[in-house]
DNA sequence: AAGCAGGGGACGT
DNA sequence: ACGTCCCCTGCT
């Protein structure tokens, strides 16, 4: 076990993003996720000071850059113009999430799967991938698994993980990963239009899904993935006259932010039509 | 308690 | 620019 102190470091806030499917909250102060085929326990003893359940050598190989510890989030939100205000408002609601580095095949699939879900859906259909088709870590605990396995599965048998319409799409890209026709670890030098442009050579990848491996596993800090929510924000918010480009260089964290304050505030709950 | 609407889109037409 | 794809979840 390692102690740290960190600031801008909410793990609730993290768990309900929508940017990972796989972290749980256990108790008050207890989260756990699995990733990079281990599986860990983070404790929020006390204000900013966490327990990582981890060997040293783990927390500094994988989690510090998983979870983006190098980066000073209250110099971003401090950067925010004062004059406006909602984003003021929005990452002071956020403060505290921050953009995980997740891996590219686990971030491709799991967004391939979120078209048209809720969020608990796409865990449920997450959770039972890696049940039914990943290694086992530990009791009861499966790494998500990897294209090869997907590849060599029948369309039925993947169906049983409640991906509806979305199994050919995930069936085809294991297929294209497992044959090498993509090496998703080789795309990391690419810029990011270029990056963008070769996801979407996926079925079942369209500019939202590319946008959100593009910030969420390759660490694209400049992409601004746009789904329902968010355009909700840029016409209630902005009269979709918002400007990007003042943005440009943290657009995904100001994503963040706007997603959350849409997900968390009232006025932006789903109206129903009576 | 069954039935219905809606959900972090992409794709073919 | 539109309808359609599928099924889980949360409402009534």
């Amino acid at each position: 076990m390692i102690k740290k102190k960190i600031s801008c470091f909410d793990l609730f806030k993290i768990t309900n993003s929508g940017q990972c499917f796989r972290m749980y909250q256990l108790d008050e102060k207890t989260f756990e996720t699995v990733a990079f085929g281990k599986h860990l326990i983070i404790e929020n003893t006390n204000d900013d000071v966490f327990k990582f359940y981890c060997s040293e050598t783990e927390f500094n190989n994988t989690w510090y850059e998983y979870f983006d510890l190098s980066r000073d989030y209250d110099e971003i939100i401090n950067s925010i113009p004062k004059s406006d205000i909602f984003l003021q408002k929005a990452a002071f609601l956020g403060r505290g999430i921050r953009i995980l580095k997740q891996e590219p095949w686990e971030t491709l699939i799991s967004f391939i799967i979120s078209q048209r879900k809720s969020i608990p859906a796409i865990r449920t259909s997450i959770e039972r991938l890696c049940n039914n088709f990943g290694n086992i870590i530990e009791n009861n605990k499966y790494a998500f698994p990897d294209a090869l396995i997907l590849s060599q599965q029948s369309e039925e048998t993947l169906q049983t993980c409640a991906l509806g319409y979305r199994t050919n799409y995930i069936l085809k890209t294991s297929n294209m990963v497992a044959d090498n026709l993509i090496d998703l670890n080789k795309l990391s030098n690419l810029n990011n239009d270029a990056l963008l442009e070769k996801l979407m050579e996926f079925p079942g990848v369209g500019p939202k899904v590319a946008n959100c491996v593009l910030l969420f596993a390759y660490h694209r800090i400049e992409a601004f993935p746009i789904d329902v929510w968010i355009s909700r924000i840029l016409e209630k918010e902005y009269n979709n006259n918002f400007d990007l480009n003042y943005y440009k260089n943290t657009a995904g964290i100001i994503q963040q932010y706007m997603f959350y304050y849409a997900q968390n505030s009232p006025e932006y709950k789903i109206k129903k039509t009576k």
